[in-house]
DNA sequence: CACCCATTGTGTACGATGTCCACATTCGGA
DNA sequence: TCCGAATGTGGACATCGTACACAATGGGTG
């Protein structure tokens, strides 16, 4: 290399034509590696190419755009555990299948806290302004978000007559907490560096607590 | 006042005399209102009426001196918890007493979640850098770290036969997984903003789940 | 087809932050 | 008494977020 080295797409038009998008992808990837605080407004818009202020065009703050990048972790997370039910065995019955279905949406979230926990730390990150209202636009590929996924397994356990109607309400509080719990010592806490196994067994662990608990 | 505003504590001494201490204090309240991320070094030394590089003298790093922070906002959180242990009215027996202490716990640890979020987050704020070892200096008036009360709360329970000893070893993972997920709904997540007796009705439910559960 | 203006990027600049280096002040022990 | 180790100061630099003025572009209207 002479003095100018460009593995950045270098464009050619004046106009990006996709910044944006350009722009939440780069904070993906750094989001990935160093978790919320890694997701530097001027290091976005270098990875894409552009002057820092470019990026003021598609987003108020740096705020926004982390919050945009938030969003778009938070869709990986769904995807996630969309995945993991969609790779559920074929159940016996359809109790089991319920059963499993919910045991799924627990497993693929400690999957994705475990395997991105950058990408995790990022989806949950509260902005410093606070004030953000509910969910925006955070679903998978079916549309649902992380909490409608668990949402929607509470109820198939409901129709499967596992869980008494009367518990119902307010369960997935009860379930997400636990699992956000654990999910938060695993890549934090006193259980960080846990063998992936042994993870594995502390969320079946976490899991049947719920389901005796619930 | 005439040019000079000065409601900092000017010292007329070279030397500080305590400012290792003064920095976390200072630490501590920008903690207490913004998190870990208002943890800023020049504002704490600022505070401590001295000037930014001093810092160094103490701490190693702006990491460094946010960790200490950490700690100390640790040993609140110890100090809620204990704190909630002794408001304690007496129990009728001993098999309730072990049962109130337990509760006792968790509820302690919500108190704080949620009259003191900037400080909880800023206990559980893993560093940048990654790679801290155990509890250092986290503990309360008791010496004992939020885990460890946690720990000697479930071993009454065994004791009073309450919790049945095969299900002892990795409990306090259990607990801790709700009562930590619950906390971080309520001061970050969907449960934000909910009115302080709704709040206790859930940490109310979360504990009886722990305990049909554990 | 020509023009105009809203959109999108650029350049320059400013204040704040973390941190480095050289220097000043002080205190405690030899 | 004096000197070296602690402790604090001052100045400097790179980086960051962001404000302001300006340039390039392209699509809609005449």
């Amino acid at each position: 290399m002479t003095a100018a080295e460009n593995n950045k797409p270098k464009r050619d038009t004046y106009r990006h034509g996709d910044l944006r998008n350009a722009l939440i992808e780069a904070g993906l990837e750094l989001a990935r590696q160093g978790g919320p605080a890694a997701v530097v407004l001027r290091a976005a818009t270098r990875q894409a190419g552009v002057a820092p202020n470019a990026a003021y065009r598609h987003f108020t703050d740096r705020n926004a755009l982390l919050h945009a990048v938030s969003q778009a972790a938070m869709a990986h997370l769904a995807r996630t555990m969309e995945a993991e039910q969609a790779a559920l065995p074929p159940a016996t019955d359809a109790t089991a299948a319920a059963r499993d279905r919910f045991r799924a949406v627990g497993t693929g979230y400690l999957r994705f806290a475990q395997e991105e926990p950058g990408l995790f730390r990022t989806a949950f990150h509260v902005p410093d302004d606070m004030a953000h209202a509910a969910a925006d636009t955070a679903a998978g590929t079916t549309g649902k978000t992380p909490f409608e996924l668990l949402g929607a397994a509470l109820d198939g356990l409901v129709e499967a007559g596992i869980l008494p109607e009367d518990r119902r309400p307010g369960a997935e509080f009860l379930a997400w907490s636990a699992v956000h719990g654990l999910a938060a010592l695993l890549i934090d806490g006193p259980l960080r560096g846990l063998h992936p196994t042994q993870a594995h067994d502390a969320g079946r662990h976490v899991i049947d607590m719920i389901e005796r608990g619930i």
